[in-house]
DNA sequence: CACTATCTAATTGTCGACAATTCATCATGA
DNA sequence: TCATGATGAATTGTCGACAATTAGATAGTG
């Protein structure tokens, strides 16, 4: 099935050997490139040059820009005309803009999930649940919620819209600024068991074919993972201030 | 004001001509290729060939491809590695998907234009309407809502959620689709009377602040329009059958 | 006659080099 | 000392040519 390939994630180990998949090199150099932001090897803010890319990755200007033009349309760096690109950098304003976006499109994505998903794609939404459960980083407390987990069940949801415009937007075009803002700011506290108990919840109404409240639950979902992100932050400055003055 | 130059639509005029913002080849072939594709100088479905097109608008293959993967970005040319590009074929499901996205950002951009627009701000909306009312294309009817007219409207919110991400997914990803969708199936009957009235109404809820009437009223704006759309198409397979068969 | 393999032509992918623009540096002068 | 202009290096934009891949035509065979 579908769904258990997302949660396994292994964009980790096999992407610098040559993907047999991948057949032009600027694909491939631009999914190099996008792990390498998300993950942070490529500092947000930091300026990147073509020369300097072409020869880290071996491969000529020409592929290089088409990849660099594919990773300014998913918003993953900024280009200015004769001046240059930089990695994105993320404002706290920027943010709580990504998570109304999110807002939007993951509760109408769960409206048509609920809607269209099959039982069989409900089961696979249920394992994918128990897989995280069973897994030790829960058991830490913080790492479900900002790593992966959290987003391959999001990712699922969307899947199961069966909007083929939608999980465009939200899986390819959304997903790894998503991953971006995780690595910079991580959630905590007691986020993360909630955020647990709201995604059966939503399976939950998805399961039932409860389309008005599956819409609902994931408007309040991601609703609360943006307070939860504001309020860190929040916090954030008001620990830098007091360090500054102290 | 800044919404007044969005109702003139100027792009007709000078686009072959050299525009002097406009500071890179690869982007003044994008955009003209992008109006060339709205308007349907390039059919939908057709090829397009890359020496082709090089020799119509007279540069080189390089910046033409990049022109192309920014098509390919906006969803208004389709590309597989080592065949060609076509220009997006757009079948019924497409775009009720579309309009289920646009149901979802619009709605949410309503909300936070009411909570965000300032008092001028809504009134540069009004003169937006009223000049539209004032116009004779709307005495005939169909004409507003299948021309610029309800764009502008719409642009016009998204602009006042003063939320980049939404702008730029609304305004720059997703509008250009919009308007090619309405080239090859443009709306009549009753709908644009009725539309122009939701347009007042929404208005009216943003200018009185209720983000939640705004956001309701602009739901089920597009869920209108998306039920008229769906109508006439269905209208438009039975004719299509009817003739086949007689 | 249908089917398959091969070959050719056209298109796409890639590369290196040249032109245009920008940024930093530095010298000059008020 | 600061502002201003020239200068140079580095980077981006653009181009033409070559290599790799694909689609279609063609000939051959069962």
């Amino acid at each position: 099935m579908t769904l258990s390939a997302v949660t396994t994630h292994k964009d980790s180990s096999d992407h610098d050997a040559a993907s047999p998949e991948v057949r032009t090199l600027a694909e491939r150099v631009f999914q190099q490139l996008q792990e390498a932001i998300v993950r942070g090897e490529l500092a947000p803010g930091s300026k990147i040059t073509e020369p300097g890319l072409s020869k880290t990755y071996g491969i000529s200007r020409g592929p290089l820009r088409e990849a660099m033009r594919r990773l300014e349309a998913h918003r993953l760096i900024e280009r200015v005309p004769h001046v240059g690109a930089r990695v994105v950098k993320l404002s706290m304003k920027e943010l709580i803009e990504l998570f109304d976006v999110r807002e939007a499109l993951e509760s109408m994505a769960a409206r048509l999930a609920a809607e269209h998903m099959s039982p069989e794609e409900v089961q696979g939404l249920r394992d994918v649940l128990a897989l995280h459960e069973g897994q030790a980083d829960l058991k830490r407390g913080e790492a479900y919620y900002q790593r992966e987990g959290d987003l391959d069940f999001h990712y699922c949801i969307v899947q199961g819209s069966h909007n083929k415009m939608l999980m465009n937007l939200l899986c390819d075009d959304l997903y790894y600024l998503v991953r971006l803002y995780r690595t910079q700011f991580s959630a905590s506290g007691a986020r993360p068991q909630r955020a647990f108990v709201e995604h059966h919840r939503i399976v939950d109404a998805i399961e039932a074919g409860d389309a008005e409240l599956a819409e609902l639950l994931m408007r309040r979902h991601v609703s609360a993972s943006r307070a939860n992100v504001a309020d860190r932050y929040a916090a954030i400055l008001e620990q830098q201030s007091s360090t500054h003055s102290g």
